[in-house]
DNA sequence: ATATTTCCCATGATATCCCAAATAATCCCA
DNA sequence: TGGGATTATTTGGGATATCATGGGAAATAT
């Protein structure tokens, strides 16, 4: 299972090119997949996928009550979502949309999650981050379980 | 099943490489798996493990509710993770990030916990080593229950 | 025609590869 | 059991390749 994990920094350049991390894009092509992006529903991020997170969205929709407000925040999702491409060099280029959108300015900063990444102005990513570690000193690991070897809930994990 | 045991010390030269102890090496190669670091939520170190500790984070992300700030906290995880390729020698390079976060200089100390190992200043780990153990008589030995959390046979490591 | 995008190549920084030296651990025989 | 020899491991440095970035020219659109 090939993910996207680290961060990343680079620089939109005065042409309004941002190259793709190598890692990122070695994924990507090892699975002949498009990159997509689109405007994060929950925070002032870009998320990036491959096509098969797109059909998972779509699927979820599809499975819903079609009438519902619900549905209608998440096509909007769908209706922000745009195909990247990439020139010789891994770059692409950012419509004012999502620069606006993420309130980038020369630099961004890419976070792999897994199946997904996002595209975050550095210092609000730094921020985020910062805030989650506090969370962890004051609310405790969320519930992972490792291994197989049951603990009772509440005991996340053998660390302190 | 192997484990990750014992300390090592090891020099981090001043193309920032960091030989990985050669027993840990051995029990990643066994098993074919690639390493992966990534910073510590709760301590000022960095975190070794294989594949199946990631991937458990990942699939526990998308098993939650994508809007909790328990995923942003497991996604910071995620995105302080690398998977570290090593030279012909058996080195990796620590990024910039890791080196501070760790606050390491030329010294490196890796403390093998079972399933994963830790990085640390050597000077750091020490001091938290005696700490633990001066724990010990003030507060009394922690709970060791032994032979209760055995797996069916053939279920060798932490996968899944 | 003018602005914008796409393609192509150049450059500097940095990571990777490859070989050699130094150090530490292990072995083997007296 | 001691101690020298052998092997494994860590460390160092130069050469090579990769990657992010920048800019000019060609192509496309407005």
């Amino acid at each position: 299972m090939d993910l996207f994990l680290s961060t990343f920094e680079n620089r939109i350049d005065k042409k309004g090119r941002l190259s793709v991390p190598a890692p990122f894009r070695a994924v990507l092509e090892r699975r002949r997949d498009p990159l997509y992006l689109f405007k994060s529903l929950t925070e002032p991020c870009l998320e990036g996928c491959g096509p098969e997170r797109i059909g998972q969205i779509v699927d979820a929709i599809d499975s819903m009550d079609s009438l519902s407000a619900e549905v209608a925040t998440l096509q909007t999702m769908l209706s922000s979502a745009q195909e990247m491409k990439l020139d010789g060099e891994g770059r692409m280029m950012l419509s004012g949309d999502f620069i606006d959108f993420a309130e980038l300015d020369d630099m961004a900063l890419f976070a792999g999650i897994g199946r997904s990444f996002q595209i975050w102005l550095p210092a609000r990513y730094r921020e985020r981050e910062t805030a989650a570690r506090s969370r962890v000193r004051t609310d405790g690991l969320p519930s992972l379980r490792l291994g197989g070897a049951h603990r009772p809930p509440g005991d996340t994990d053998g660390r302190r």
